[in-house]
RNA sequence: GGGUCCGUAGCUCAGGUGGUCAGAGCGCACGCCUGAUAAGCGUGAGGUCCCUGGUUCGACUCCAGGCGGGCCCA
């Protein structure tokens, strides 16, 4: 099978089509070595077409020829956020990833040098996860037990199955980059400027190893950073539970305390308050209670009775009595302390303090140097030194401690509150609040520079870096680097068992340099477990081990401006070359991952910002406004799409459809539309095109003629407009803007030119109009392949073979961004009023009922200033689109109608009183016309009553108008035209024989003739008078070599005009065969054998 | 609770330094065209431009507050 973009004529539809046999040279592959221009139709089957481009792209090394065309020129930085390869691609991942493409292919034309180097982001959590569900096993200790060598080589190979489904969309959907060289995360090389960086922000102070309560996610068993917890949050229904703290000095007195994880009461081990907030002892149900004072009405209602009122400060120091007394006995233990954080938002003013299990709590007890106590292991449960729900996962305990709190009479109240709790952003585990051993890069550090940095930054929509981003910057706080897990970046630190000495590794050269097995160490893979074998010697002697850590994937991905180039073991110049970045686009859900650790990482190793601009896109959602994700399983799979609609599709109505930013309900009825209303319309420009320069043997090398019709000038003019636009728009960003635009031209060259222009592409000699117009034309398409280029790539391409002439770049992909050129605005003006009127013109035709078909005699319009400019030849286009004889300027169109005068009582009323119905009656007998002018001219009329005159002002009556009998009046704003629909002979003749050649070429196309066939054509009937009267021009409108009056031996197709007109007929065979005006009558058609 | 975006025709969405800006596309209805024809064009119906106040001669457009929705954060 030979590959070819053209689309011939098939099977029976072909019958019904005018057949024009073009030659289907394959276009795409191997041409033949004489190349001619030759223009085709486009093939319609989008998947056929796109396939075909693509292979053509592919073999062609086309990408790669755009690079070599530009290198050397200045270069559009671009970064590729590295897609992680876990999970296949669905239809919201493609928002980005069109903005990705389209700038690109957009900067590339307009002349600079942009590499798009792919980048894969291997490591993480959630590979570690799908593989434990491929292996079945849920837990750190299963992985160890199966082998760890084996289970990193198992998110090995997931990763690549899914490397595989990102190339294979990110190929069908036209996107264009590197594949072949990208960065991949998990090899050695990207670990090893990784480690260089650790070791560079180490060098800086900036490394430490902390213990701080960190959200945990007891399942992963491993601490998460902030932008991971704060893509877990979701609202979730914990307890809400109010328990008795006797004091130790009036066991009779109970402080109250609120919380909403009972399983953390075990561990308290002391009670907050606000020192200078006012507490309360009151009287409720027979008990005496404390608590804030604000909080009173919340907590108890309205029975509560006040016994005294105290400050806060009062409380400290006291002790109650604990719940489970597991710190009994040790220093500090069980008494009131103050703190500046209580709230007097929610519960009783009094806070339960754990220090195991939240942040403030752990600061507290450092402060106030309280007893600890973590009666909770790694995995979330409950050790032995909590018998009573010992083994049990907190989340599970809570009931059970809950029933003994009751039966031991502690608990006051027990409920349940919704409230927003972090939830592991992976596995959907609840996080706790953990007390941890972790390392730390001290971000806070850098703040103020990370800010400033930041200000610099280009941010599209703005509002985004303003607010959004700004605010998380503001409220920066250190990064969580550590993982307590197997697949990612080693953390490159080393410790000395013997002498707690510890060094952190920056390059492979310095590992074999300190390793007790330097050999193994040069060639050992950077990965756990390998790494981990790795001793190095110590200063003491001793040997010295790699702690267990890996890095925070967002690591591995924000420091990819560096370590994608390996830098700085390799590749300097590339790295100076492109750092920073000109133009960055992901999603606003990367404003805490990738746009905020590029920037840290940024800042703290190179000074200043990786990217100059960030173009956010918006969330992805299905059509009924859902996210789309694979655990909603509403993902929509691309691929289908695009061979069903065409990749070309999903681009433009993305594109197209709000601006990058907006949330998107993605539709595929979207998808459907953007290719039935703007794509199609270019393709069918295109295609008439090509039909009739394959019949007529248009060649680009033709002269383009000196006088040139102002159609085709306004062509030229309109085009460089379209060109300017989008020019303009792009620049800007503004995709949306610029797809509009590219809509108003597709439409102007459709609907205005091509409609205007037909007529001069129908068969007939070469003249200078007709030659002028297959330039203009030609010239237009060829513009408006290269203006969709960015946009719409496969179309674009399609219509580049058919138009491309010898000499031009094998790709449109290759050519250069078109200049605008001259603009004729006046010219441009003119048309805009001719169209107008046009349309005016048209829809009273409409109003009237009356076909177009039907020649009329005048149009006339209402004259706007400007219009006695407007060359004739503009006019003769209205002209002919109307099918009117004459169209007439008119200073008004006043003697066209008639006004109608009506009193206005809301002013005649008040004015005139009693008298107002009689100046009423008298206004209905007046002249309407004579009155009418008075108050135009004069801004007032008299009007005679039996009382004598009145004087009338323009307000005191309405008008409405009533058009003179044979005319049509439309007005629209300043706009008016009135159509003389009033036919005499002549034009009824004329009507009959545009009606009788519309019926034969209905008849040839019937027959199945093809458009360039010569017929001899026979008649008889009534009709007969039409074909005596207008020989020459029913011959040279249907290409008949002859007429003759009666049949014609052979002929080939025969229809009779015989039923009657009046009853809509939608069948167009039955509308063949009425009677024409009323004349009935028969033809005969038969081709002529040969070519003439 | 804080930040931010959004709330315009049945649907998807534009719009604007405050003064013919109440719009487009689709859908629907009715027509037109018939040598781009399984295409093309026109017309029409349909909206308190979320609500309430304020500024103003004038607000859908600016300001404040509220309501509803999304996202992010706490």
């Amino acid at each position: 099978m030979v590959p070819s973009l053209s689309c011939p004529a098939r099977g029976r539809e072909a019958a019904q089509r005018p057949r024009v046999r073009l030659r289907h040279t394959p276009v795409l592959g191997k041409r033949r070595k004489i190349m001619t221009f030759q223009p085709h139709r486009i093939e319609k089957d989008p998947k056929k077409r796109e396939r075909e481009i693509l292979r053509f792209w592919e073999e062609g090394r086309v990408f790669e020829k755009s690079l070599e065309r530009t290198k050397g020129k200045p270069r559009f930085v671009f970064y590729e956020g590295p897609p992680t390869a876990n999970g296949t691609p669905h239809f919201a991942h493609l928002l980005a990833r069109l903005y990705k493409d389209l700038f690109p292919r957009y900067k590339t034309m307009r002349g600079h040098y942009v590499p798009r180097k792919a980048g894969w982001d291997c490591h993480g959590l959630p590979v570690e996860i799908e593989v434990e569900k491929e292996l079945g096993i849920k837990s750190k200790p299963e992985i160890v037990s199966y082998g760890v060598e084996k289970f990193v080589e198992k998110c090995k190979e997931s990763v690549r199955f899914y490397i595989g489904k990102w190339e294979e969309m990110i190929r069908r959907m036209g996107f264009w980059i590197d594949l072949d060289h990208p960065y991949v995360t998990m090899t050695d090389d990207y670990i090893e400027t990784l480690w260089w960086a650790i070791k560079r922000i180490h060098e800086q102070g900036l490394l430490y190893r902390g213990h701080k309560v960190l959200p945990y996610c007891p399942r992963c068993g491993t601490p998460l950073s902030s932008h991971e917890v704060a893509q877990g949050y979701r609202t979730t229904e914990d307890p809400s539970v109010t328990v008795r703290m006797p004091l130790v000095e009036d066991p009779e007195v109970k402080v109250l305390v609120w919380t909403t994880t009972p399983w953390t009461l075990p561990s308290n081990v002391a009670l907050a308050i606000d020192p200078a907030a006012t507490y309360v002892e009151v009287e409720y149900r027979g008990e005496r209670l404390i608590l804030a004072k604000p909080r009173v009405e919340a907590v108890l209602g309205e029975e509560a009775r006040t016994l005294r009122e105290f400050l806060g400060e009062e409380l400290v120091g006291k002790e109650y009595e604990p719940l489970y007394p597991l710190v009994a006995g040790q220093e500090n233990a069980y008494r009131i302390v103050g703190a500046d954080f209580v709230s007097m938002e929610e519960g009783t003013g009094v806070v339960h303090i754990a220090p195991a299990f939240g942040e403030e709590d752990y600061q507290l007890g450092q402060e106030k140097a309280l007893p600890f106590v973590q009666p909770v292991d790694l995995s979330g449960k409950f050790t032995d030194e909590f018998p009573l729900t010992q083994g049990l996962f907190v989340k599970d305990a809570d009931p059970v401690i809950l029933d003994d709190l009751k039966k031991r009479g502690r608990l006051f109240s027990a409920g349940t509150v919704e409230h927003e709790y972090p939830f592991c952003w992976r596995c959907d585990t609840p996080l706790l609040y953990y007390a941890l051993d972790s390392w730390f890069i001290a971000t806070t550090a850098k703040k103020e520079e990370i800010i400033a940095e930041n200000e610099t930054v280009e941010w599209l929509p703005e509002h985004v870096g303003r607010g959004r981003f700004g605010d998380f910057l503001n409220s920066m706080r250190d990064w969580a680097l550590s993982r307590d897990r197997f697949w990612g970046t080693p953390l490159p630190v080393w410790e000395c068992k013997g002498c707690g000495e510890m060094v952190v590794i920056g390059s492979r050269a310095e590992l074999a340099e300190r390793a007790v097995d330097p050999e193994h160490a040069r060639k050992v893979e950077l990965h756990r477990p390998y790494i981990d074998r790795v001793k190095l010697r110590c200063g003491c002697g001793g040997e010295m081990e790699r702690v267990p850590h890996v890095l925070d994937t967002w690591f591995d991905s924000g420091a990819m401006h560096t370590a994608q180039w390996h830098y700085p073991f390799e590749n300097e110049e590339l790295f100076r070359e492109n750092y920073p970045a000109d133009f960055i686009c992901e999603g606003l859900d990367q404003t805490r991952g990738w746009f905020y650790t590029l920037i840290v990482t940024g800042v703290l190793l190179h000074g200043k910002t990786p990217y100059k601009r960030v173009l956010v896109t918006g969330l992805g959602l299905d059509e009924r406004g859902q996210k789309m994700s694979k655990s909603r399983g509403n993902v929509i799979d691309p691929l289908p799409v695009a061979d069903q609609y065409s990749a070309d599709a999903i681009r433009w109505y993305l594109a197209s459809e709000s601006a990058p930013w907006t949330v998107r309900r993605i539709s595929l009825e979207g998808v459907r539309k953007a290719r039935a209303g703007f794509l199609e319309t270019v393709v069918n420009s295109h295609d008439f095109f090509a039909l009739y320069a394959g019949i007529d043997g248009f060649d680009p090398g033709m002269p383009v003629p000196e006088e040139r019709p102002l159609l085709d000038r306004w062509l030229g003019s309109r085009t460089a407009q379209a060109v300017e636009e989008v020019t303009r728009y792009l620049d800007a960003y503004k995709v949306v803007e610029a797809c509009r635009a590219l809509e108003r031209y597709v439409d102007d060259l459709s609907n205005w030119y091509i409609r205007l222009s037909r007529p001069r592409f129908w068969g007939g000699e070469w003249t200078d109009s007709k030659r002028s117009a297959y330039h203009a034309l030609y010239g237009a398409l060829k513009t408006l392949a290269k203006l969709i280029a960015p946009f719409t790539p496969f179309l674009a391409e399609a219509m580049w073979q058919s138009l491309k002439a010898d000499g031009d770049p094998e790709s449109v992909h290759l050519v250069e961004w078109p200049d605008s050129g001259e603009r004729d605005e006046a010219l441009e003006q003119w048309m805009g009023r001719v169209r107008t009127v046009a349309e005016l013109g048209l829809a009273a035709r409409n109003k009237a009922k009356v076909k177009v078909r039907q020649p009329l005699r005048t149009l006339y319009v209402k004259k706007v200033p400007g219009d006695e400019e407007i060359p004739p030849e503009l006019w003769d286009l209205a002209k002919a689109e109307l099918n009117v004889k004459e169209i007439s300027l008119e200073e008004t169109l006043d003697h066209l109608r008639r006004p109608v005068l009506f009193p206005n009582f809301a002013s005649l009323g008040p004015r005139l009183g009693a008298l107002a119905q009689k100046v009423a009656a008298a206004l209905s007998k007046s002249d309407h016309v004579a009155v009418w002018e008075e108050l135009k001219k004069a801004r007032k009329a008299v009007i005679r009553v039996e009382e004598g005159e009145v004087e009338l002002l323009p307000d005191d009556v309405k008008v409405s108008w009533e058009t003179a009998s044979g005319y049509v009046l439309l007005e629209e704003g300043q706009d008016a035209v009135a159509l003389d629909i009033r036919l005499d002979e002549e034009l009824r003749a004329e009507g009959d024989l545009r009606e009788l050649i519309h019926r034969i070429q209905l008849a040839r196309k019937e027959a199945g003739f093809e458009v360039t066939d010569r017929i001899e054509l026979g008649y008889e009937g009534e009709i007969s008078e039409i074909f005596r009267r207008f020989p020459e021009r029913i011959r040279e409108e249907v290409l008949a070599v002859s007429l003759v009056e009666g049949r014609i031996p052979g002929a080939e197709y025969t229809v009779e005009f015989s039923a009657d007109e009046g009853n809509r007929r939608r069948d167009e065979r039955e509308r063949l065969s009425t009677k024409i005006h009323g004349k009935a009558g028969k033809i005969y058609l038969r081709r002529v054998k040969g070519d003439e």
